[in-house]
Formats: structure tokens, C-alpha cells, sequence
DNA sequence: ATGTTTCAACGAAAGATTTCGTACTACCTC
DNA sequence: GAGGTAGTACGAAATCTTTCGTTGAAACAT
């Protein structure tokens, strides 16, 4: 079974849970606070939401449940960039390449550590 | 102002208009119908959503409009890049990088390509 | 044991997206 | 000019997402 592409709000709160690792929602709510204004039932609703999706895991053995991503940050930044090379980019990796290249966000370090990644799959 | 991220729907709509160049709602419509089963009225909905959030122009000047994207492919994949970058990949444009390798969709060719527009960027 | 805090569940509202039916207008053909 | 064809506009239904209020239960504190 394929999991659902999160949507935006979904992603953030995966977010949260890749860096915390399983939390409960008060702890997810407690970063989300720090960027935007949101209540602690929306969280709630949305990790529900998201249990039924698959998207997260539910350990309801403790009253208060603990998430978890049911995917790690690398699959499902990989299930991204894969959707998003079949829905505009007609998938060339390479455009999306030039385009990430061009966004001028990679530091010197990561244009070399990217050359050593081409060696290697060049061979 | 700012465009709005088109949604998978629009996105479908705007690859068509990037492959013909400014197009009416049928021949936008023809296209999109080897894909999948939809009415014409419904494209032609998304296209007056689409005119309303700025995504595509409109010319009224026949009775029969003619739609064409507001943005170049590659300012539009450049944007979806880097909302992609902000959203999932905390910025790391190596991150997507690595992700978009591993896909494992790009071609010996496009290897080199990628290594000589590293060469001008770096060096 | 009573009151306070913490939590999950539920339902519902508001907004966005996708879809299309219906209606109305312009043009074209005979 | 009557009837068909091709087009736009409008509105509404269906679905999904985001948001939160309210309720009731569990745990805790005094």
C-alpha cells in the first residue's frame, strides 16, 4: 500500500516528527507555536487525520499517544521529489537539478559533496 | 505580487500550455483527455480559476479566448524547486540533490551535464 | 473527595479544489 | 431566419484540508 503525498500543513508536523523523533502532540504543538499561531485540537486532529492516512504511527498504550512518522525523512523526500519530477518537470532529473542549482541556496561544501556523489554513480 | 503555487490540477494545465504555446479551452482540453476523462466545461473553469489567481492570461479579443501561461516553465519549476526545498528539505539543496540522483531517472548525459554546470558554478 | 489540569474524541464550520450541468450568446449553414 | 454548433459564464455539488469548540474522561493536587 502507497501511502497519500502530505500536504503542506501535513509535512510540517512530519517535520517536527523527524526531528524530535515519536512525540506526543503536545510536543508537536509546542514547536508548530513557534512559527504560526495554531491551536493544540487542530494538531490533534491533523495527527488523527494522519494515523488514519498512514501517514503517522499511534502507540496508545500510555494515555496521552506518542506519533511517529511511519516513513523515514530520506523515503518520503524521495516520494516527493519523484512526484514532483512526473508532475512539472516531465521527469528530467537533470532540469530539476539546473533548477535546484540555480535556486543558489547550495553552499561550496555541498557542490563538492555532490561532484563526489556524480563520481561515484558515474563510476 | 506573487503567484500563487499551482495546484497538481493546474499544474496539469499549465505543462500543456508550455508544449503548445498559447492555446484555447478545446485544444487545452484535447490534450488533457488522453490522459484522463474530462469535461470541457471543467477546464474551462480551471482557466478562469487560474486567469483569477494571475497563473495564466487571458486574450478576449476573438470570441474564442486564447489562455497562456502568466510564467515561463522555468520560473514556475524554479518556484516549485524552491517551495519544495523550504517544505521538506530544510533548504539542503544537496538533500534534494542526492534525493533526485537517486531516483535514478537521469541519463549518463544528463550526469555530464550536471558535472559541467558544477564546473561553472564552482570554478 | 473535590476541583484543576491534561488529554482524546467528535462534530462542524470555513475555505479550496475539482467537477460538471445549465443557460445564454455568437456564428454558421441551408 | 431557423436550427445546429461552438463558445463563455454561472452556480452548485462533492471532496479535501484546515481550523477549532465542546464534551467527557483520566490523572493529579490539596
Amino acid at each position: 500500500m502507497t501511502l497519500p503525498r502530505p500536504t503542506d500543513g501535513e509535512l510540517s508536523i512530519l517535520r517536527v516528527l523527524w526531528s524530535l523523533g515519536p512525540s506526543t502532540v503536545r510536543q508537536v504543538h509546542e514547536v508548530l507555536m513557534k512559527d504560526r499561531d495554531l491551536g493544540y485540537t487542530t494538531v490533534l486532529k491533523m495527527l488523527q487525520v494522519m494515523t488514519e492516512k498512514g501517514l503517522v504511527t499511534r502507540d496508545e498504550r500510555e494515555r496521552t499517544h506518542v506519533y511517529a512518522s511511519a516513513q523515514t525523512e530520506g523515503q518520503t523526500q524521495r516520494t516527493l521529489v519523484e512526484d514532483l519530477l512526473g508532475r512539472a518537470f516531465g521527469g528530467s532529473a537533470l532540469k530539476l537539478m539546473v533548477q535546484a542549482l540555480a535556486s543558489g541556496q547550495a553552499s561550496q561544501e555541498e557542490l563538492r559533496e555532490i561532484r563526489r556523489l556524480l563520481d561515484q554513480k558515474e563510476g
